[in-house]
DNA sequence: GGGCCTTGTTGCCCCAGCGCAAAGACGCGG
DNA sequence: CCGCGTCTTTGCGCTGGGGCAACAAGGCCC
């Protein structure tokens, strides 16, 4: 991971949209570029959130512990997303740990850094907007589902957000291209890894889906979206 | 609501904190004023996301309603707090409904002001920064809370949340400033009227809160405290 | 003051989903 | 190819809390 490298990642990122090749390269000479093997932490919660991590390769997870001890994944973090804006923006810790699930690699802003670049180029706020929005949009959905769906239909859903995020298109189906375990997938919908692997035995036994470990393959993605969509068992 | 109310309301908001008198003004200029009846919609779920309010006086509901007819309540919005900005600077629908509690006055802007103003007052963009910052890391707390507590712990949590938002002290505790149903109180929490109500009593009981139609008074906020923050029933 | 409508309470039943425990299955490293 | 650690499945019992129904209590309007 070079500087060039780095300015790659950056035109492909949009939070770096819309600025020119100097601006570019400015903010490229500013970035620190970084690897990470899986299972490393990119940053802890409760670590003072010092800088902002664009992902140029792999799959990163955001963990929330919880006091007591369970966990929530907020949101897995592809290639060309950020991580750590919230958290650094605000000059706060972060909300959340970091970890890798696949080998990575992409570059880093220190906080005031990242600061400086908005305070020089207005454009990256206006662009940090619009991704801000979706995360308020995509948690304000996620909370109403957690409220008012029930497991089943979570889990569905949560398989057909993971399928075009990060699907990959096999002879039999569409396969979840990421190691994820029950655990993970429970975390992810809010219940437990029992009903997780409860509900998944029951689509297999239905041809819904083959799974294995730490593998989901979707065979009928339109029975899925059924299940997804579908309104509760019934209702006059 | 004239222009000169307009000024006063912007002079308290965050969004438009930090620019000169002139740029006030001509965000004034630009702005529409509207008051608003109890009940009444500023504006509905599904709608286009034309214009962007921002509350002088007075308390609206954000609620959200699911296709089968459920509904989860989003968020209390306060004097010098902003509607719409979310959906209008995607440009897409309004997510929720948004609902007057009580009678209240403010302005507005188009969609196209907006981003014109932003455009030529980056202070205004940087401004919005933290605020969708902080709407992201609420949600976040509010989708774990969800995820990982049972109900009563969570009515704690809003009570005392709400008691920080809305409180007025009175001679024997903290009164819920705001008129709010058994329903409303469930749809902030992911639960039930009845579930609610069974929790509120049993409080009652307990010396814990005082309740009467749409009241909630707060008598002993720190045993409120001990049941949002205790771990739960004992793990060895 | 009386009627009506909205909001709140509570008894009852029931079931989705939790969580333990114990037994597989997988796959890596040696 | 074996052994061990990690992940997954499944039986079982239990309970939190959902939801109906019936009733009570406010509050508002005429």
């Amino acid at each position: 991971m070079n500087e060039s490298d780095s300015l790659a990642v950056l035109r492909n990122s949009t939070l770096f949209h819309g600025l020119t090749a100097e601006e570019l390269e400015k903010v490229a000479r500013a970035a620190k570029p970084f690897t990470i093997e899986p299972g490393a932490q990119l940053f802890r919660q409760e670590d003072p959130a010092a800088r902002i991590y664009m992902l140029g390769s792999g799959q990163v997870k955001l963990v929330q512990n919880t006091p007591d001890g369970q966990q929530v994944l907020l949101r897995l973090v592809g290639p060309g997303e950020a991580l750590g804006i919230v958290a650094t923006l605000e000059g706060s810790v972060y909300p959340a740990t970091a970890q890798a699930a696949a080998p990575g690699s992409g570059c880093s802003w220190d906080g005031k850094t990242l600061h400086r670049l908005m305070e020089a180029h207005p454009r990256i706020a206006l662009n940090a907007i619009p991704f801000l929005v979706s995360r308020v949009h995509e948690l304000q959905d996620r909370f109403r589902e957690l409220a008012t769906e029930r497991v089943e239909r979570r889990v569905a859903r949560l398989l057909l957000r993971l399928v075009s995020q990060v699907g990959r298109r096999v002879p039999d189906g569409v396969q979840i291209g990421m190691a994820l375990t029950r655990q993970d997938l429970a975390e992810m919908t809010g219940t437990t890894l029992y009903t997780v692997s409860r509900i998944l035995s029951q689509w297999e036994e239905l041809g819904l889906v083959k799974t294995g470990r730490k593998k989901v393959l979707i065979r009928a993605p339109h029975r899925l979206v059924a299940i997804a969509e579908e309104l509760p068992p019934a209702r006059s």
